[in-house]
DNA sequence: AAGACCTCCAACCGCGGAACG
DNA sequence: ACGTTCCGCGGTTGGAGGTCT
């Protein structure tokens, strides 16, 4: 109750974002309450799943997406509509927010397209009593695969322009030593938080210097 | 130049179901 | 069997940044 109100929300800080992840890598990936608790973290634990399902994993890929994985995300929802944790699966390093917000972007741009087209073309427009909202709803809640798979393809060009401009992560640092800690643990056989970096160390200073363990039982 | 509009995506919310005592 | 807690899912929102007028 009272915790609730001291509870922070909104977008995570770097030095958030180090915690977590270290409490992830010591704790694993499960019992996100007992986390958020021990990790000083004054996050939800729903918070701290989320943080690290969409954003932390180092599994992830970041970016846009590519053309073969478009033709995925297409293929899977024609089958699955908008089971979109099930897309996510088959289509690795890509979470389900990430393939739902790419869905809604795109092909709500899609339908629109598809309106103008059908409200230029007066065969169709009258042959049909279905509105322009049905249309569009139909079309991005369920399947919309017969004529977007065409589109599809021609989409990519632009898309890889637009990767151009990708924009360079603060925490690109992070990343970095995620990936070369996570190298050199698998050939070293030894534990990621042992390694030596920087970044580590500045943030785990202040993470066990925070840290109150007789909260902790 | 600046305000309006649009796009993208991180984060939140509510709910249902599984797990556990 | 039942209540509680936790987890995961799908839908929605809000803000930042980009583009248009």
């Amino acid at each position: 109750m009272v915790q609730e109100e001291i509870m922070r929300r909104g977008p995570w800080t770097e030095e958030e974002d180090v915690q977590l992840l270290f409490y992830v890598k010591l704790f694993g990936d499960r019992r996100w309450d007992f986390l958020a608790k021990v990790s000083g973290l004054k996050r939800t634990g729903k918070s701290c799943r989320l943080r690290w399902v969409n954003y932390l994993n180092p599994d992830l890929k970041h970016g846009k997406m590519t053309p073969q994985e478009e033709r995925l995300v297409l293929e899977f929802h024609s089958k699955w509509g908008n089971r979109w944790s099930r897309i996510a699966r088959k289509i690795p390093g890509r979470t389900d927010n990430e393939i739902k917000n790419y869905w809604r972007t795109h092909m709500r741009k899609k339908a629109q397209e598809q309106r103008r087209k059908s409200s230029i073309s007066p065969s169709s427009s009258s042959s049909s009593s279905i509105t322009h909202e049905e249309n569009e709803r139909n079309f991005y809640d369920t399947g919309g695969i017969k004529l977007l798979q065409v589109e599809g393809e021609k989409k990519s060009s632009d898309q890889e322009q637009d990767g151009k401009s990708m924009k360079v992560y603060s925490m690109d640092e992070v990343w970095k030593d995620i990936e070369l800690l996570e190298e050199n643990e698998e050939k070293m056989n030894k534990p990621i938080m042992g390694s030596i970096s920087p970044l580590w160390d500045y943030s785990l200073d202040s993470l066990w210097k925070d840290f109150d363990w007789s909260s902790f039982r």
